[in-house]
RNA sequence: CGGGGUGUAGCUCAGUUUGGCAGAGCGCCUGGUUUGGGACCAGGAGGCCGUAGGUUCGAAUCCUAUCACCCCGACCA
């Protein structure tokens, strides 16, 4: 599967010889405008739920914007290799990842009855890979990347191509003896990323991230600010500290004065009542009111979990706290620790019974709460946290476990709120793949030791989505040059022999030139083509119609611009190339 | 995975309530008139009404099953 390998997109083009199907109606299967774009544009078509087929423009625009990823790679001194995307699942067993990366892996079982993992990321095989070709620390170190196809079996694929089941993604994994080289490289990649987003002409913010499934330490991702992401960006004014959502540190809330007057606990008949919601509308109450109790497993311990019933947990968070992967627990292992159907757990006399008990800032902040009875069809009122259930000891810890929430601060500053799409992020791994793969060196005296990781992923496809949801106006798509499928169009209006004739001698000139120029050559009124290069976003217009063709001269506009200017057909190719010139990011 | 919705022409959708000739707009083909912002006139092609079964004299329409696609949710304690 060769992803576009060094593959210069084609020159030149005709219009009448292209397949580009635009369409004018939106398609109804499209809800975010970029796409709506993508399809109305012709540059792809879906297959399936999350697959799409890219056409002849689609695919242009993917291969500069992974020409451009290569470059800078290569530049950074990385090395391509390509992976194979057929991975066994044993060496996923080995990392643990089959279990955590869970039913988003597709999987196949092959005519020997052996498990495939068709690959969602490659940790493992590259792991594996360097465990068998590294000795010593003087081959360290090195960064290999690729460029390949990924699978995720998404619980739910939408927005196009932001969350499909198939996509590109540039990975790439550093190998190194110490950690100074792999705050290098780590700094090298950032520094790269930096420069691949700027020449795709993106606005991107970065932002301190969370690890995930991936394991390690320091994170950071980069991110395209745009209302329909699917990630929220938290950050303080002047953007000193931004954070995803799933990573933004909050301060604690202040906490309630100690009162003693507060009257003892009181068991109420709450017949039914579940949920927050049901609780709220039983008892009248305000969710705030509320100490969500929520119970995790962690490998065979259990872990329970408070926040207030208006916040919502952070489970990145709490896994950390717990230092493993984390789920829910299923009902019947809550009826066991609470003795209570699901609905009505609750942190009074828990202490004792669970492995870890993790209370939020916001629980250990209230006066009294409502909470669950740990008794079916009951809830506990004026339930005062430090009384009634204790706020420290061996396995009680106050913690933030909760996502940041509008009001909240950081370090005394206000947060604010963004949404945005992911199209990279860089991790320093640490050790978690070398040690489970055996991926080990000797050092100068003779030791062995794990190599310490790094991965950097991009996402190619996202990068196109994010670059048309933040340009574009209500007649298409606006390219930045870059990464537009050609940078100047020409359209001829008219038949006239003269305006052929320029419009074949501008085409031929800038061709002759290296500009990468769609000729619409076809037989159709001005208008039609008017609305296909807006649609399909062609930076650069040429036009030429019988009056400016009379003057010998013709009209060059930019797609993001109303102005226009005129030009004789003698100057119209050296013109171009100077504006194209100009708009390129080096 | 849970809830909701939709499958009818290439696309966007009517028609289903109340069973009775398969529809519109856009697109496509032919001819003509047009020709600088998705033209107009005339003619035409194109559908096993998602699939399978059932009810009925008769099913796009009613019933059952199934598949696909879309939306919401998966924070439930």
């Amino acid at each position: 599967m060769e992803l576009g390998n060094f593959v210069k997109t084609g020159r030149n083009m005709r219009y009448s010889k292209a397949l580009i199907p635009t369409v004018k109606e939106v398609p109804a299967e499209a809800e975010i405008i970029s796409h709506q774009l993508m399809l109305r544009a012709g540059l792809m078509r879906k297959l399936a739920s999350g697959t799409y087929t890219y056409l002849p423009l689609g695919w242009r625009i993917l291969t500069k914007v992974m020409n451009i990823v290569r470059d800078e790679m290569n530049s950074s001194g990385a090395q391509e290799i390509l992976m194979p995307s057929v991975q066994p699942m044993e060496l996923w067993a080995q990392t643990g990842r089959s279990v955590d990366y869970g039913k988003t892996m597709a999987h196949f079982t092959d005519r020997h009855g052996r498990e495939n993992v068709l690959a969602p990321t490659a940790e493992e095989v590259v792991t594996s890979l360097a465990a068998g070709e590294i000795n010593s620390y003087k081959q360290l170190p090195f960064n290999l990347y690729q460029i390949s196809f990924k699978f995720r079996d998404e619980f739910r694929p939408r927005f196009g191509v932001l969350r499909s089941r198939e996509f590109i993604m540039k990975d790439s994994y550093s190998f190194h003896a110490d950690k100074e080289s792999l705050g290098e490289t780590y700094q090298q990649m950032y520094d790269a990323y930096c420069r691949i987003f700027a020449r795709c002409g993106l606005e991107y913010v970065i932002v301190e991230a969370e690890s995930g499934e991936m394991g390690g330490s320091g994170s950071h991702q980069f991110t395209v600010p745009c209302e329909n992401g699917e990630d929220v960006i938290v950050y303080t004014a002047g953007n000193k500290y931004a954070a995803n959502i799933e990573k933004a540190d909050v301060d604690a809330l202040p906490r309630a004065a100690e009162n003693k007057d507060i009257a003892a606990m009181a068991e109420i008949h709450t017949p039914g009542a579940k949920t927050i919601e049901e609780v709220c509308k039983f008892l009248k109450a305000k969710p705030k009111k509320l100490i969500k109790t929520l119970i995790y497993k962690s490998d065979d311990k259990t872990i329970v979990a408070l926040v207030s019933g208006d916040m919502e947990i952070n489970e990145e968070k709490l896994r950390i706290i717990a230092g493993g992967s984390i789920e829910m627990a299923n009902d019947d292992t809550i009826k066991k620790l609470t003795g209570a159907d699901t609905g009505f757990a609750g942190p009074v006399g828990i202490a004792e019974k669970c492995d870890k008990l993790v209370i939020d800032h916001s629980v250990a902040a209230m006066a009294f709460g409502i909470t669950g009875a740990n008794k079916t069809d009951y809830h506990l009122a004026k339930v005062v946290p430090g009384r009634d259930f204790p706020l420290e000891g061996e396995n009680v810890i106050v913690a933030d476990i909760r996502n940041a929430v509008e009001g909240d601060t950081y370090q005394g500053k206000k947060l604010l709120f963004r949404r945005g799409i992911e199209v990279g992020q860089v991790f320093e791994l640490g050790t978690k793949y070398s040690k489970k793969l055996g991926c080990k060196f000797l050092d100068a005296d003779g030791k062995e030791n794990p190599c310490l990781m790094g991965c950097y992923g991009i996402g190619i496809n996202r990068i196109v989505a994010s670059a048309i949801e933040n340009g574009h106006d209500e007649n298409g798509i606006i390219w930045p040059i870059n990464i537009a499928p050609f940078e100047v169009i020409i359209t001829p209006a008219g038949n006239d022999e003269n305006i052929i004739n320029a419009s074949e001698t501008i085409y031929k000139q800038l061709t002759d030139m290296g500009i990468e120029v769609l000729l619409d050559d076809r037989d159709i009124r001005g208008g039609v083509k008017f609305k296909d290069a807006d649609l399909i976003g062609i930076p650069l217009r040429i036009t030429i119609g019988k009056k400016s063709i009379a003057e010998n001269c013709v009209e060059i506009k930019l797609r993001s611009s109303k102005d226009i200017e005129k030009v004789p057909v003698e100057n119209a190719a050296t013109k171009a190339n100077e504006i194209i010139q100009s708009l390129k990011v080096k």
